[in-house]
DNA sequence: CTTACTATTAGTAATAGGTACTAAATGCAA
DNA sequence: TTGCATTTAGTACCTATTACTAATAGTAAG
């Protein structure tokens, strides 16, 4: 960036500004983005108390690993307890507070939603099925720490259809149902 | 962690297992682990093709820093273009390889509607909505890298249960519809 | 028992991306 | 010009490694 040189206090904020946009800028690029010495970032960084790349990294990393192996990481959310394919299956989901509004500590629809319809992909065992259509309701909120147990039945097959019903449970009160309709696209 | 001694090949399957489970594992803890010398482990790794720990953390850090970001991380996913409050609004969501079945390269359901979802409940502005429920439907999949446009529209409001459309689309194709019935529970 | 071979361990140099510190040079304003 | 903040330079040290060479241990076959 051919920025020539700015005031200290303005490349401190900026600094910290391009460190939260990409967190994976070392020392050596963020002192050639400014044009000023290594040692000068190194002072910034003290000062503004922000650490290495490496802790930061760790730091990202950290934060996000086992939130993201439960939803988007893993293909399947919640554990697995029992599977009959082509029949039904049972699926557990332990929540957490990163789960959750934070003002509320409900969790979030799309978190119980992410199981159910990975649950119902699993009990289809097509590896490539999309959700063609669903019909789903949230009955009762879920605070985070409950556990969500989603109870999936295989109703009707036709051709590359299936249809999938879910429902999802905390203790004996159910709290989302969901029809889903898969599309299995093995060739 | 009591293991005496293991031959090569089962000491090597644990270790990759170990990796899997934590990538976060120092060398040094894992000749603790296992009862080896640290050479070993780097042998290991290597005949495995297991790279570094920093490189672990940063694969993980990497993998996870968009995609958490728009899944759990921020309350919305997606960005917002434009909003009238208490009436519509637009969000742009663009996919990736990370959102999308490894094999099919079709992005997965759950971000569709978590964009979908996010929106609706930031068109009503209340921080605290719940998806109480929705009617959606997944008219055509979407690939990885292509941009999600959804846009939301308040049909009617009833004390505090906001009903809401959402429409999304790929270009001119339209790839999702959903009806979010939001209930607000501001005090 | 010796040879052969694999598996393991030891040790060294070099690397990236730093910390922590001391000291010198520069900029600028009163 | 004096004074102080800012910036730069330089050194030693750090961690978790790679890449490499070399020595040692363990075991099985002849």
């Amino acid at each position: 960036m051919g920025v020539k040189r700015l005031p200290k206090k303005e490349r401190q904020k900026r600094l910290k500004l391009e460190l939260e946009k990409d967190p994976f800028l070392t020392d050596e690029e963020l002192m050639q983005m400014f044009n000023v010495s290594i040692q000068t970032i190194r002072l910034d960084r003290l000062e503004l108390g922000i650490p290495e790349l490496r802790q930061r990294i760790k730091k990202v990393a950290e934060q996000n690993y086992s939130k993201v192996r439960s939803i988007g990481g893993a293909e399947i959310v919640g554990e697995l307890v029992d599977l009959n394919l082509g029949e039904n299956g049972i699926s557990i989901l332990e929540t957490d507070k990163s789960m959750a509004f934070k003002k509320t500590n409900v969790i979030k629809g799309h978190h119980i939603f992410a199981q159910a319809e990975s649950l119902a992909m699993a009990v289809i065992d097509a590896d490539a099925a999309l959700t063609g259509v669903s019909n789903i309701k949230y009955k009762n909120p879920v605070k985070a720490g409950q556990k969500l147990i989603a109870k999936a039945e295989v109703v009707r097959r036709r051709n590359n259809k299936h249809f999938v019903h879910v429902f999802t449970y905390v203790g004996q009160e159910q709290v989302f149902r969901g029809k889903f309709i898969l599309v299995s696209i093995d060739d």
